[in-house]
DNA sequence: ACCATCTAAGATATAATATATCTTTTAGGC
DNA sequence: GCCTAAAAGATATATTATATCTTAGATGGT
């Protein structure tokens, strides 16, 4: 089985252990999402479920699966890039609730990664210090990934 | 002079210095913004200029002029939140390339705050062993603030 | 198996944010 | 005053998103 068609195996066994449906729909926005090399629109993902499709996809279908997806943590929105990517612990089996993502600016590449608790606390101090706190835990950064570094 | 009116006389002259030019309607918006109690879209700036105002912004002039003022740094995007802010170093001398947001996610209140270089560093670690660079020192972090965090 | 209920999906309208492009006006240099 | 370049105006349209109402489908009790 590929690690496309695991990740989302897996997603339907922790949807039975939550007593959730993962319904057709659902389960064909996710692939799109897990499929894909980059993040997508709403509208993108929309598209790509009406490639080789009858019964095509709404977007409106498409954000509301989305907010589902999302409550579930098997698929996160970038905030500054008003796209939806796949949550890349699909497979794990514990949770995680931070979710840190590096996009490249150049060819829009994402990395989710997991800072260290040092570095967050870092950023929670300078919070503080400015009078803010319950500091989410979601933060992305934008850069160059290594390859369009070079070029 | 309030500080808003220094803050901007303080735009115009550094913009005298750079040889060019903070026209009416540039001023129009960036006034707009540092009276702003909060960050704002590209259509509520042109909705506040259009209060008290013959001779209506077009919202269309004001992305225009956004791009100017954000290019010369004396007005940020918050990614995350799609508005618009004037930067809070209008008045100081030295170039400041950095901004960090702490954003709260009830009020929608923002300060703008330096990270400590070492924070900075912290991320570029983190982003490098992911294989990223050249990070971009815009930060947006949401949580809560204080008299939020109270209620 | 039938019906009641609840959830998901479909359909439609419209709001909010943003870009592209072409024309007109204005300001400055000569 | 005239020419040029920059700024502003005007218009069309793309993109992202929310709201709401209706229909279909699954689930559970009898």
């Amino acid at each position: 089985m590929s690690n496309s068609e695991k990740a989302i195996s897996d997603v339907e066994q922790k949807c039975a252990d939550r007593g959730i449906k993962l319904t057709r729909r659902r389960k064909e926005v996710l692939r799109t999402l897990v499929l894909a090399e980059s993040a997508l629109s709403a509208y993108e993902i929309a598209e790509r479920c009406n490639v080789d499709s009858q019964d095509p996809m709404p977007p409106m279908s498409v954000y509301r699966i989305l907010d589902f997806l999302r409550d579930q943590q098997f698929v996160h929105r970038l905030e500054t890039a008003n796209k939806y990517i796949s949550c890349s612990h699909l497979s794990c089996a514990h949770d995680h609730f931070q979710s840190q993502f590096l996009i490249c600016n150049e060819c829009r590449k994402v990395e989710e990664i997991d800072f260290s608790s040092e570095a967050f606390s870092v950023m929670e101090k300078a919070a503080s210090a400015a009078g803010f706190s319950s500091i989410s835990p979601q933060l992305e950064v934008r850069g160059l990934c290594d390859s369009c570094e070079i070029s």
